[in-house]
DNA sequence: AGAAAGGTTTAGTTTTGCCTAAACTTATTT
DNA sequence: AAATAAGTTTAGGCAAAACTAAACCTTTCT
């Protein structure tokens, strides 16, 4: 049974992101893939009888085994394709995720491993998050966000939250990029926006919001 | 209207591909995409009413503008993936094609835009067949089957018929690639299979069926 | 021209996947 | 403990897309 339809790949998808290996209710599910509570109570009874997700109704569903395998071969191939799309095509890391929400249902083993050896084997994808690897490992999410460092640290940009389109558009604006290392040098504690000061001497503020959605590491 | 199914591109395709602008018999299209009569006179009704095909009961049906125009465009994202798959990617040109099936469906201006870049907006896919280009332009398709050669004539081989794997493996094993060069040196008139020279002086047989198959231009 | 053959369309069923409205469970509040 | 609120499931529809069986045009053959 190694044939899934767009729709159950979604919920699955779905499930995997809002409880990991965890129970999820039906309406937080139903909420995240844009349907009604009773289309997602019927698409989990679908994927029961597959074997793909337990349910004890009322309670919650959770992703068997299988499920949570196919999860993350659902998980890699998105990132593989945002990789190619940043790294090989030149889009911008802000447009990718809604072509690979339709690139990571092509089926194909052949294709998403001949497509990470074109990238390199990946570990992370170009917001950062870690690419689960062929053998169904996910390498760590490093990073913390940016207010849980002190003033005076050192520390590299490693990951960004995907928080919408006004969020990147921000990010480009200061040039922040992956890879970049910065210096804390002033925290406000009236509304907990943090000042960055690049490498090149400049320096700029964040606002809270800006600032607890970027992840780094300290050097 | 910018929004259509899997399915109904799958027949828009088949139109193209058995018709090209004429009108194509209901029988025929369902057999081209794998159904029965009925669901493609069904499915033909869905197209008539987003005006994608003009029909003519118990005669045939027929692309409008608006089909040939999307019609073009899908196979300008097959021929396109085609050529990324064997040329980025290392595949072997009889292993693209059900891939690019399901790459050809998705939908992103942008990313068809940037992958012809990317791949230095080619002509020609790895069989050799002409791309559409972004305008809707088809570039005229090269070549004749090698039996119209006559004998002693020299040739460049531009373009092979997606015969199945078995035709590509025997292709693969000849070491025939599009763009090598032979001269015809005899031809049966008992079977009318060919010999043919390679420019390093080895040469050999062709049955008419492989024959047939293979198109050239002369030098 | 009339009849048989062949291909096309209609009719009625199935599955996936979504919806709204109503019924039902669970949790919370008084 | 009873009432209410919140969330979940059932019931009943609808559209896409496929199927089989039956009815219907066209063409062809005698």
């Amino acid at each position: 049974m190694n044939n899934h339809t767009e729709s159950e790949e979604n919920y699955i998808k779905a499930l995997y992101h809002l409880g990991g290996e965890g129970a999820v209710a039906s309406g937080a599910l139903a909420n995240r893939v844009g349907a009604k509570g009773p289309s997602a109570t019927q698409a989990v009874r679908r994927l029961a009888s597959k074997g793909l997700v337990e349910v004890i109704p009322y309670k919650g569903v959770k992703l068997t085994l299988d499920g949570l395998t196919l999860a993350k071969h659902i998980l890699r191939k998105h990132r593989l394709w945002e990789t190619f799309l940043v790294e090989k095509l030149g889009f911008g890391w802000e447009e990718v995720h809604p072509i690979a929400e339709q690139l990571e249902h092509i089926q194909s083993h052949d294709l998403v491993e001949k497509l990470a050896d074109y990238l390199d084997s990946p570990v992370h994808d170009p917001h950062g998050d870690p690419i689960p690897q062929a053998d169904g490992k996910i390498p760590p999410a490093t990073g913390k966000p940016l207010q849980k460092f002190s003033q005076g640290s050192s520390l590299k940009v490693v990951r960004v939250e995907d928080a919408g389109t006004d969020f990147f558009t921000q990010l480009d604006l200061l040039e922040i990029r992956l890879g970049k290392e910065y210096t804390l040098t002033s925290v406000s504690s009236f509304d907990s926006s943090i000042q960055l000061q690049a490498e090149d001497g400049e320096s700029f503020w964040l606002s809270h919001s800006m600032s607890s959605n970027i992840y780094a590491i300290s050097l």
